[in-house]
DNA sequence: TAGTGGTCTAGACCACCGC
DNA sequence: CGGTGGTCTAGACCACTAG
């Protein structure tokens, strides 16, 4: 559409598809859509936001997989029925205070420890380190509304932060620290586990049973640099991942 | 491109994107693109194929998500390097078969058990049953290489099913049995956990320690009418999740 | 700077749904 | 039947990579 006639304003930030699919969740949120209602046909969403219809299919796409509505050949687009909980779809990968903010909750990280060491072979092959490099080990505590729900362990080289940074490294978000630093993780390949190990995170609120979902996790950059490697483990009960498979 | 002069020939199953996917897929494996090295351009592909850059994307999108390639921006996309191991993405939907014989296995299914009987009230909620109908209940085990890899709890609706056929229900692909009555599932949304439950399976090589990977879920059809949900457990150890997470 | 992938467009035709 | 989503095309321009 080039006449902007009838032009929504879209907050431009990343791809057009991602602005158009913020500002419908928006409108989903706000109730301008309610639950189970029928959303604008394509063309039309297309038309009000003056962007092609293939930019408008690709913003819905993202919204299916997140399970926000249901796409159905022939009818239309639904606002999926509830229930309000928020569900975190294992396909995006967002910074864990970003998920759980999202989630409705109130967001909190502890660092347990901090280590500066020479990496280990293995470490050294996964992030194509020099021979003899340094990493950063980072234990951290993932608290939603004070309860802790994720244990993390992760890997960083220690080369990606100046001296006087590097002690501060984690205390808050992993995400943030490497952007300051010029690094920019984009996507991660995960393998899933269950785990149990009464051994795994600390303090006295501790899940007791030791079940978790384990994410191992290779980041890598866009030129899929590896950037660092991360085991997460979340408190099986405490943590809801979802995913929509299709065949 | 309208000169079909180069077109390779592709098995005419499923949209075009599908094609291009399978067959380069098949070339990877075969070895005609070698671990660690660069695929032909988007651009040639979609000469070679005959087929628009679009539909080649989509294809390669979908090969980046099950691991097997590795797409850089403005360098172009390699085949990812091994590992060997055969992995399955979590966000395809396919029959347990199907995914196990992909991954270079010896599929096998055994019927443990099938039950008819009534829906209990959550069920006929989640599958949208009249009051009253009855359902199919299912256990199964399934094998790879003659080793229990998961166990299957399903439940579907009884009046899919015509009376003489419904005790065969299950001895197979549930897929099928589904195709056959004209029941197409095509999608299911699924719930992750992690699970210690030593009275989930039987049989004597069921796995000691009962750690399982759960999906929980319900698949739905084209219109997204429920068809039939499962609890399938993925035994830890023996199945390997994966998943590609973007930012 | 040449070549690659990343994104977007306008338009087309098909398959499916519900009236 | 009209309206919807499903798929595909040819072409365009941009951002990134590497020599």
């Amino acid at each position: 559409m080039t006449s902007p006639t009838s032009d929504r304003r879209l907050r431009p930030t990343g791809t057009l598809a991602q602005q158009v699919s913020d500002d419908v969740r928006k409108r989903i949120g706000s109730g301008e859509f309610a639950a189970n209602e029928r959303l604008p046909s394509e063309t039309a969403l297309a038309a009000e936001y003056g962007v092609s219809r293939v930019t408008v299919r690709t913003a819905l796409r993202t919204l299916e997989s997140q399970g926000l509505i249901d796409v159905r050949h022939g009818s239309g687009s639904f606002v999926a029925g509830f229930g309000t909980q928020i569900r975190a779809g294992i396909q995006e990968l967002r910074s864990m205070s970003e998920t759980i903010r999202a989630m409705g909750h109130t967001p909190g990280m502890q660092r347990h420890s901090l280590t500066h060491r020479r990496a280990t072979p293995e470490e050294e092959e996964l992030l194509r380190l020099a021979s003899g490099e340094a990493v950063l080990h980072i234990e951290r505590m993932v608290l939603a509304d004070r309860r802790p729900v994720a244990f993390s362990y992760d890997t960083v080289p220690a080369r990606f932060f100046p001296p006087e940074r590097a002690e501060h490294v984690g205390e808050a978000s992993l995400f943030d620290d490497l952007d300051a630093a010029g690094i920019h993780p984009v996507r991660a390949s995960a393998e899933i586990h269950a785990v149990v190990d009464p051994t795994i995170g600390w303090g006295s609120n501790r899940p007791k049973q030791g079940l978790y979902i384990l994410l191992d996790q290779l980041h890598v950059d866009r030129q899929s640099t590896p950037v660092f490697f991360s085991k997460t483990y979340f408190a099986e009960g405490r943590f809801q991942f979802v995913v929509l498979r299709t065949r």
